[in-house]
DNA sequence: ATGAATGCAAACTCTTTGCACATTG
DNA sequence: CAATGTGCAAAGAGTTTGCATTCAT
C-alpha cells in the first residue's frame, strides 16, 4: 500500500556500521569506513539511508557545533548527549528535568508540537589530562 | 596592543540591520536586505562582521534545525530560545534550571569547559490557529 | 518484469579564504 | 603610512539531486 521498502545490503551495511560505532558519526565518516572495508557503496546512498533510518526512528541525529549532521544508532526513544569536543566520546544523559522544563516553557508561551535541541559539549577527563 | 578594531560603515550596517530584525536572521538574509537597500556590501563582509559581533558578545547565534547559522542582536549574556517553526517568531526564555543541570551533569561525568545547546522549536499559537 | 534503490557526477547551499584595493586611525 | 577591513571570485565542506543502471520482489 504505501512505502515498499526494499532490503539492500547497502542499507544493512549502513545500519551495521552505525550500530558498531561508538558515539556519533557523520555520513562522511561512515562512508569512509565502508569504503575502506572495500565496500562499493556510494556517498549518496549513505546519506539516503541515514535519512531513512532517522525517519524510521532507528537512528538519532544531531548537529555538531560546526554544523555537521551526526548520526547514531538508536533503540530507545528520545534522549540527549554529552559529547567530548576532543575525542568525540559520547554519553547518553538523562534529562527528564529538561524534558519537563521544555514542555512547560513551551506551553507557557502557547506553543505546541515542541521539539527541543539539548546537547552538551565539553572536554572529558581523559582529554583534559592529555594536555 | 592586540586587536585594533576599526569602525566601518559596513559593520555599522550589519549591526543596525541585525538590531532591527525580529528574531533570528541568517547571514544570507541580512546580505539580501542590505543589497536590496542599495548597499554595496559584500557577503563575505557580512559573514566576517557577524562572526566578530558574535565573538564580541553583541550578537547571539544558533543553528536552525536545517543547519544554517542564525544571528540575533543580543544585549544580555547567555540565554536560550523558543522559536516558532512556521513564522520564526522567537522568544527568549529563562533557563536557569537548564544551566544548572548542564553544569551538574557535565561535572558528574568529569567533563569540563561545558557548552550547551538548548533551543526549543514549536508552533506558536497564532500559527496553529491559521491551519 | 517493474519500479525502488543505487552509484556517479553535477548541482546546490552555506561559509571561508586569497588577494588586490580601499580605508581607518 | 601602515595595517585592518573590504569586495570579489574562487575554493571548500556538507548535502542533495538527476539519471541511467542494477537489483529486490
Amino acid at each position: 500500500m504505501s512505502t515498499t521498502r526494499r532490503n539492500t545490503w547497502q542499507r544493512e551495511a549502513v545500519r551495521a556500521r552505525l550500530a558498531e560505532a561508538q558515539g556519533f558519526v557523520s555520513a562522511q565518516q561512515l562512508f569512509s569506513v565502508l569504503r575502506d572495508e572495500g565496500s562499493t557503496i556510494g556517498l549518496a546512498t549513505v546519506y539516503r539511508n541515514l535519512a531513512q533510518l532517522t525517519e524510521a526512528g532507528e537512528a538519532d541525529s544531531l548537529q555538531s557545533l560546526d554544523g555537521e549532521n551526526l548520526f547514531r544508532s538508536c533503540s530507545t526513544g528520545h534522549h540527549h548527549h554529552l559529547i567530548c569536543r576532543r575525542c568525540g566520546d559520547t554519553r547518553e544523559i538523562e534529562a527528564r528535568i529538561v524534558e519537563e522544563w521544555a514542555s512547560r516553557v513551551g506551553a507557557e508561551h502557547g506553543f505546541t508540537e515542541i521539539e527541543h535541541v539539548v546537547d552538551l559539549f565539553g572536554v572529558c577527563e581523559r582529554c583534559r589530562n592529555q594536555v
